[in-house]
DNA sequence: GCTATCGGATAGTGACACTGTCTATACCCG
DNA sequence: CGGGTATAGACAGTGTCACTATCCGATAGC
């Protein structure tokens, strides 16, 4: 377990705890006192460090998405699990009809279920921004929604991309956790790339 | 304060809160126990609840991004102030120079600064999936790049079209807070479109 | 045999976002 | 003018969360 501890840099303390929540496996018993840590134990703390880390995960939210990947479910429920999981949970009845009209029209021509998570957020945004009286978006959000059609593409060829099945769950579960911290980390830079663009001179006077 | 608490929803003790952090500005004091609130305060109120539950902010966070919307100073700097707000601190001397590399491959031609948020970010991320053993998602990340180009470049023109500074300054921090939240969302809903699409039947066995 | 380390259990820590209580005042109503 | 209510402000308390520290008995390896 030193050993475990030293190569993923992680303090022995948090390993325990780790194995306590159930996020990792319990090592090859060898006595009463002593287990045996493989290559496999390093590569799921790996796997925790990054969910909790750079995906933002709760310790509860990262267990069920590991679960996922554990248990052999058909893609489209690892995918469900998945989402579930990283969206805020959001109360229907509390959103504004006209919020979730507004998703509705730019998702028309989709097929998503109405307890979609994404739905759900996606219209609790928009209401946000009325509750804050920024009138129109109907230019804004349809470029969002294309933009997210297409890298929802690409998450689906990356999956077809990988060949064994424990390699597909992985990816559906890990590219849709960092997918998101990807996405808004490139769309930093391309903001100040677009706005270095239009504004040559910063405009500080 | 009782009418700002019912007409917001927010119980009194975290009004107080709030302007005991400085998130909110005092009202109007009319005596030694008595202050006026104004629909600028219901307004403030309603950014910082957004910036908190839909944008996930930390106390602090909000405070930052509210003082550059208050703060007058240049478009870029108050996009600078927003993106390193919502971005996590990240140190760059314990990034691989492998995912660096990476990252500036699929930003070449773009105009981005060294010490972008999103460029080590972006890095941090990339070498996650390398720690994971994902060899090469040299199919996947420049979609997202080319995705992120489209959001930012919708992101400038809905800024554009604001044409007092007040708003202006606050569609560029509230939508970068926001339009994490709101790209996310529209990711699931277009990752179970797509996914539908392509598998008509849901492999459930 | 002796010391270091192990697993396991339990308790403690610090950060965070509130939430509740208290006090002294001032407002409003009759 | 008196009493119930509301207010500002200070301060302590709460619950959650992700660790972290301590202790214990047992064993591994020298």
């Amino acid at each position: 377990m030193a050993q475990l501890s030293t190569t993923s840099g992680i303090p022995v303390a948090t390993i325990k705890y780790y194995l306590r929540e159930g996020l990792l496996p319990a090592g090859e018993r060898q006595g009463p006192n002593q287990s045996l840590y493989g290559p496999e134990h390093l590569r799921r703390l790996r796997v925790i460090r990054g969910l909790l880390e750079v995906g933002g995960l709760s310790i509860a939210a990262a267990h069920q998405v590991i679960d996922a990947i554990d248990s052999d479910l058909g893609l489209s429920h690892t995918f469900d699990i998945a989402q579930r999981t990283v969206s805020p949970q959001i109360d229907g009845a509390a959103l504004s009809p006209e919020a979730v009209a507004q998703v509705d029209a730019v998702l028309s021509g989709w097929h998503v279920s109405p307890d979609n998570p994404g739905r759900l957020a996606a219209a609790r945004v928009l209401q946000t921004f009325a509750e804050l009286g920024q009138p129109d978006l109907s230019g804004w959000v349809p470029g969002y929604a294309a933009a997210a059609l297409a890298v929802a593409e690409a998450d689906l060829d990356e999956i077809d991309a990988r060949t064994d099945r424990e390699s597909k769950t992985e990816m559906v579960v890990v590219g849709t956790v960092l997918g998101d911290a990807l996405f808004a980390a490139l769309r930093r830079a391309a903001q100040e790339h677009v706005s270095a663009r239009r504004y040559p001179a910063p405009p500080n006077p």
